[in-house]
DNA sequence: CCGAATCCATTACGATACTG
DNA sequence: CAGTATCGTAATGGATTCGG
């Protein structure tokens, strides 16, 4: 039988693909992959928290990334009026979903890794040798 | 059976996380995915074949993102050392499994992509009236 | 506590011109 | 033809300061 055809083939390119585009920077970008990694244990957690447990990330960068997953669905933010404020984001079915999507990726990381650094030592050695 | 514990969360931050940032780099850039595209189909083009069938790429970044695929062994280089020059690119078997590793991602899009819009524009509206 | 605003260094990338 | 080199602009992201 025919193998299956990759539909990224038919997808990159094709009217989706602006979105496509979108979804990839969304992921792509430092912090993304990580809040929903932290999120996904932790289900809910407040914004000191993330950054604890984050590690690494200026509070520019949090909110900035917290305000973009607000927006396309994957946190819920919870803004308790209090003072001083309290506010816990908690990661929704959608943010679950796509942290499971992108797994592929790092199936194929894990059974190619070798192959890569092969790849990358033997280009790096030609590249030295003049 | 117990689900499946999406392993993205044992692979992020742990000791291979550095190189996982290093794929997600790589494909996460706004060419790399369109030529395992072009390159799925046709296997092998010429440095300007490339730049006619992608469209809308300088030269400056299709020579760069070449480089970088090559190094990472998704592509081949060969150079027919003729005036004027010809240079083909052919795809790798491990190149054309990363495009096949990143499907995940374009699923997700595919099966979420009204709740995403929806978010979207929950969001904005919310935003936009003060 | 949460986050907006400002400043700054670094990088990304398109446009253009040049070369073996 | 297949690049390299140079330039200018724009975007990225950290550090710091300020405010409700």
């Amino acid at each position: 039988m025919d193998t299956v055809r990759s539909p990224y083939t038919e997808i990159l390119k094709s009217p989706g693909w602006e979105f496509g585009r979108e979804i990839l920077d969304l992921i792509a970008d430092k912090w993304t992959l990580l809040v929903i990694e932290v999120l996904s244990e932790a289900r809910e957690l407040r914004f000191t928290r993330l950054e604890e447990q984050i590690g690494g990330i200026s509070q520019k960068m949090l909110t900035k990334t917290l305000r973009q997953m607000e927006r396309y669905g994957l946190v819920t933010r919870i803004v308790h009026p209090v003072i001083p404020p309290h506010v816990d984001y908690r990661i929704t079915e959608l943010g679950e979903s796509l942290g499971e999507a992108v797994c592929g990726i790092w199936e194929w990381k894990e059974a190619n890794q070798e192959r890569v650094t092969a790849a990358r030592n033997a280009y790096d050695a030609r590249a030295s040798r003049k």
